[in-house]
DNA sequence: TATGAATGAGTTTTCATTCAT
DNA sequence: TATGAATGAAAACTCATTCAT
């Protein structure tokens, strides 16, 4: 019984996700206000109520793409990041995840980068919760490094955290408006030597 | 004749303007999708039917606002940075003036950051024309900079704007979202400091 | 002082019947529903507010483009066919009459033939009063030729008028949905050889 | 599979029948562009949205109004027609085919006779489509008559046809407006002997 | 669980008409 | 008389959601 139970799960589970991602890109497609929860059924293969047997409403299944994207980008990062010691090459690993996470999953990032910018309800959310965990993870780096004597100590580590989100967050989002997909993670080494030693010459 | 002309071409761009300001406000608070033209109106002060006297549609309110601003930040941009000599201070000007017009309007900014992100169109367009009437304000300050050996030679100066755009629109973002209102032009400084100098200690 | 008047009158009548045509050509081309006062205001070279100086509103306009032009075609009805004296001729002019005014007039025409007719109450009110008397005078055409032996006597002259207002009327339809523009007059004759004769051979 | 199939579709086609029913009476007692499209779902018992799932839009009511009367009209014309021998008689089954179907129908006629003739869109269409088929069944005739002897033959064919229509189509417009309900079956003989025999005495 | 027909609330937009100038 | 900016009522249509099967 609870082994039968555990493959109705797993179906029931598979099956959230073909609507998750039918719905991702729907949105990406469309945009989130202007794409229909029938045109979301359509692309996953099931009738229009069945969306409603696994998803509250429309917007249930945006913040669930969200939820979903935000959760296996973090639990990659706080597998891989501490076992990395140079603090400088954290922060490249940290890039690396990000980019590569939207570049594989495009329909995904357009949502993410986009339509879900919308609200600005949803977005104040985000910000005290998940954006409070993604700085977090990159202000203990900065705080690392500090320590170990790597980045200046004068920095304010929670604003350098916040620059760093700016510059992987904006890159993203011009990486996903522009049709020419010149890859988004060979940006990352160009990137980070700007970010660890600046745009000045001698720094003397 | 002329002079009349003149005082109902005035009344006629202070109407228009009115009703961009209240737009802004009920787009800020509302979400574009969810705010209503009849509540742009009733804000407004006029019936709803004079908003279509001023413009096309809905969509026009919204891409309008964003003219304006972009129009009153880019003429302030390039008027104020020839001036300027030292290229670090021309890049540290060109973020308080963006920062300062986000801090000042912070309805438009909300829309700007926000709302204008809906619509993959929109986006797509922005991104091939004003963004890039930005971004070649920031590429051509970073070039100088190069030329005069006051910034590393080696570095991609459309890259060098990209980073600095994203970085300027994602904290903008983040003052936007956070209720909290943290002088953001105090932040200017601090992280002009880390672009120009990067986070890591030597540069030995 | 009276004069002044007559040509103030004069002048009025002058712009009202500018104003009739402009609206005649507006609802011919676009129909009733989908025209625009402020279309027929642009046409007849005034404001929008000035249509309503010498119309009550939008129907009235349709109305009073009507009234005028049955008024042109009863009043030369009435003076031109008493004069002729073969009943059969009086038929055959009488259709001259109502063909060559349509053809002179189309935009008149496709408002008589085809935008007139969308309101039943309208229609109702034209079958009691205009059209009954356009039938009279048709009916009186029969009667006469009735007792003159020239007509057959068992026909019941009401009905008579009744045929030949559907045909008149039918083939003006015809004609002002057909953009060839085979003149009308020209079909008066054969028109008038079957309603005189009949379609059958020898009727012996 | 395939029988649960067929019930289904009958009760989306009778279910389609019943809204058409309900747009002719609406359409006719409000005229097309007064009746709103909620009047026509209160009639037919449903939903305002429900409409939308059986008609494109609101005009697709009103053409749909039409092509159902006239295929109606057409197949029984085709397949009465032919059986009968004498042209004259053709003729008279003719128009009682067309007077009985208006007289049953008074709000789908009312629709035909009034209503869709406000578009010159639509009458451009329909009279170089279905009205060229009525019209060419009816030339048949009269050029089997020709053929026969029975009609004289100098009477150019197309023109007795147009004729004739313009009779039928302009009595039944007459006793579609005239609220007294004299049979409109019963006029068929006298206007046939009209017809046939012309209203001149003897033809000598 | 799955379906998809039915629902009906909700909003943009148009345009006839008014009225201060 | 003439103007034309402003009004605001009114309706077609969409689509998220429900629920009987």
């Amino acid at each position: 019984m609870e082994r039968r139970e555990s493959i109705e799960e797993g179906a029931r589970s598979e099956r959230r996700e073909i609507i998750l991602r039918a719905a991702a890109k729907v949105f990406a497609r469309s945009g989130y206000f202007n794409a229909k929860v029938s045109d979301v059924a359509r692309t996953a293969g099931i009738a229009d109520g069945t969306v409603y047997l696994y998803f509250r409403n429309k917007e249930d299944l945006l913040t669930s793409i969200f939820s979903w994207a935000m959760g296996e980008f973090m639990s990659r990062a706080k597998s891989e990041i501490p076992v990395i010691i140079d603090p400088r090459e954290k922060l490249r690993r940290f890039a690396q995840l990000h980019f590569s996470l939207i570049e594989r999953e495009r329909d995904v990032a357009i949502v993410f980068q986009i339509e879900l910018r919308h609200s600005t309800k949803f977005m104040e959310k985000f910000s005290t919760t998940y954006l409070a965990d993604y700085l977090q993870v990159l202000r203990e780096i900065v705080e690392a490094g500090q320590r170990e004597g790597k980045f200046r100590s004068q920095l304010n580590p929670k604003l350098v955290a916040k620059v760093m989100f700016g510059i992987l967050d904006g890159m993203a989002t011009n990486w996903v408006l522009s049709r020419k997909s010149n890859s988004l993670v060979m940006m990352v080494d160009p990137m980070i030597d700007i970010f660890l030693n600046g745009v000045t010459t001698s720094n003397a």
